[in-house]
DNA sequence: GTCAAAACCGGACCGTGCTCCCTTTGGAGC
DNA sequence: GCTCCAAAGGGAGCACGGTCCGGTTTTGAC
């Protein structure tokens, strides 16, 4: 290398040990995603993901606190992604209802490409440890979700009344709670996906219905 | 012994071995429930229960197929103690809201009395390995529940008149998930108890109003 | 009373997630 | 260029849940 030439290019100012900090982040990252596509939550070790990085455990596991954390940063990642895609859907939905199902799209995506993958995010979401930064980072976003329903709702109400004394908090909250939970009862199998959209539909006018005045 | 005399007196047709299982099955249950109660779940080892009810460990899981299906096994059992109660109070509960409210009940106490063991008790009963018995009980008991709401729902059909189209298995469901949500949210310390009822009522409420129509 | 079959028991053992602590590396100060 | 310390790395090892198999007890037929 020509003298001092590569201080000046690229990351300049970033030293040999962040750049090997962050080398090792993304050859973690990729393989946990790719192992966690292909075999499973359960059927993957943190053995495999260490030696397919090519890091030790000891190492593994100061990037991510416990193999759940693992497929957390994984799965947030790809929501991520794909939330934007959502909420651009959901700004030009005709109906309130549709705009709340374009929200929605991201999660039950997930949940039909990777049941076990999505079943276990949720249950790391509701029930993991309270400290691990890509739990609270999953948490944030749901949060936002949750907001971003509130929102249609309130704009829902500068069009039509709302009922004296609604509380459109608690029905966003409801709405929130109840799309969970089937959600959740289709990656146990326990409820069929293609029904998922309309029963959702159903519970969200049902809703609407006791929140909002007859037009 | 007097030749023949125990086998008249008492449980005469039950063999040593089916008698010897019993009193097992029995110290188990003891000695799960009262280590679970003193120490909280996370904190007993299978060990624990192991030496304290004087069974091998080979045994303990001979009796219970994993440690999360002796919490449920115990949790289930006072369940089943408390609901009776919360039954009958609903039966003759004035309002809806408050026929619901008095079958929530017993798993609002539990959530109080011993909000971890609670916590992991709601954890198995949506992510719990399939098979397991006292998982299975579990999900019996919790469908009851959400049958009972569809119920009352039903019987408040009768007195006031239901909106055309209305789906009260929906609502009935809508009420639940929402209201099993909020007893999460409090066992996990994410929401204070105390504001729960008020809570409760809230959701019940504007959802009510999304079935039925005006008197 | 004898004996074979069946049911049962329990502790040694295993796999896995995770930690402890020693080693190595990076880079700032001289 | 050398020193030295903090930070990052890594792998042997631990704890715990769960299984397996050899030995023992109970049962029922004769």
């Amino acid at each position: 290398m020509t003298s001092g030439g590569e201080t000046q290019l690229g990351s300049a100012t970033i030293g040999r040990r962040a750049r090997n900090k962050q080398d090792k982040q993304e050859r973690i990252f990729h393989a946990a995603a790719a192992l966690f596509a292909a075999h499973g939550y359960s059927s993957v070790t943190t053995q495999m993901i260490a030696d397919r990085a090519d890091v030790g455990t000891g190492t593994l596991f100061r990037y991510a606190s416990s193999k759940a954390e693992l497929l957390l940063m994984v799965i947030n990642e790809g929501m991520r992604r794909d939330t934007r895609r959502g909420a651009a859907a959901a700004s030009v939905g005709a109906s309130p209802t549709e705009a709340i199902m374009a929200l929605l799209q991201p999660l039950i995506d997930v949940n039909l490409a990777y049941p076990e993958n999505s079943a276990v995010y949720q249950r790391e979401i509701l029930f993991g440890s309270e400290q691990g930064r890509y739990r609270i980072e999953a948490l944030a976003r749901i949060t936002e979700l949750e907001e971003a329903i509130g929102d249609i709702l309130r704009r829902l109400g500068r069009t039509r009344r709302v009922r004296d004394g609604a509380d459109l908090e608690g029905a966003a909250r409801t709405i929130f709670s109840t799309l969970y939970m089937e959600l959740i009862r289709v990656s146990l199998g326990r409820e069929h996906a293609e029904a998922l959209p309309v029963r959702l539909r159903g519970h969200v006018d049902a809703l609407l219905y006791g929140v909002l005045l007859p037009p």
